[in-house]
DNA sequence: GATAAATCAGACTAAATTATCCGATATATG
DNA sequence: CATATATCGGATAATTTAGTCTGATTTATC
């Protein structure tokens, strides 16, 4: 079981965390990502690629390829991947699984949840990933 | 995808829930609760009588049959059926995907996360189920 | 131009989750 | 005792998610 996000959408995070604690660098091979993530190369692969279609990463075919952020790290956020990845219905469904989570009829743990559920989003929109690049570097070299 | 909880999780939630709110009534057939959340009755079926084996729900077999709370819904914290059914490794899982959620090397949201966790733990442990009766019952209604 | 190293695209496989089916057994009721 | 209505247990099916494989194409470098 993952926390709250797909395996899919934590490998993008991790990766796009990755290429944004490399700000200097060119592009980056997705080999290498994935042996310091111990990501499985091929499913990494696919996934920047899917993240290259929603604009959040480049890439660059051919030797000494890679992929690369598409624009300044200063302009993006947590949830841009998880919205390309998982999409942003965890934010509107009911918790207890109830079908139209809803003010007007709120299921037991819906206030409470309600809660939550807007500070986890303000935990993916308040930083851009800029801001967490030293703390990234940190916990890669810690892997 | 679901918002936190597996679907086995949900069905399991909304099912004890529902036995909760008829606490006057006897044993409940497998089928009304199927009906009134809509959940296949041999999905709901299952899912309670992985329940009895851990001890939250009561079965009587045969003709007029059905489940029950094993003891006072005064006694049952919704964690205690997340725990049985998803278990709790999500309250010490990296919510990035990280290898051992661990505050000596913290992942970017390490910090954020923790406290929203501790809020998520409390919000399934600090009520007894008895406590959400009426708003049970007033979701089961608008269903 | 040859070679090596990379992404890309799509089919494929594996595993986990979700859901169904069936036959056995239990039990209330007449 | 017969019948109807439940759970129980185990196998199976369907769907979704996770991961792999292969061959094509692109590009840097010698
Ligand atoms: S109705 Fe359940 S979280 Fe809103
Ligand atoms: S290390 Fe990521 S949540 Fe603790």
């Amino acid at each position: 079981m993952t926390v709250i996000f797909s395996k899919k959408c934590e490998y993008g995070l991790q990766a796009v965390l990755y290429l944004a604690a490399q700000s200097e660098r060119e592009v980056i091979p997705a080999e290498e990502i994935s042996n310091k993530l111990s990501i499985p190369k091929e499913f990494v692969s696919k996934i920047l690629q899917s993240l290259t279609e929603s604009g959040i990463v480049i890439s660059r075919k051919g030797k000494s390829g890679g992929f690369a952020l598409a624009k300044d790290p200063k302009r993006i956020q947590l949830i841009d991947i998880v919205a390309a990845i998982d999409g942003l219905s965890m934010f509107s469904s009911c918790v207890l699984g109830f079908p139209h989570c809803n003010p007007e009829n709120p299921c037991p743990l819906h206030d409470k949840w309600g809660e939550l559920r807007s500070k986890a989003y303000a935990m993916l929109t308040d930083e851009n990933i800029d801001h967490f690049r030293n703390k990234t570097l940190r916990k890669i070299s810690s892997l």
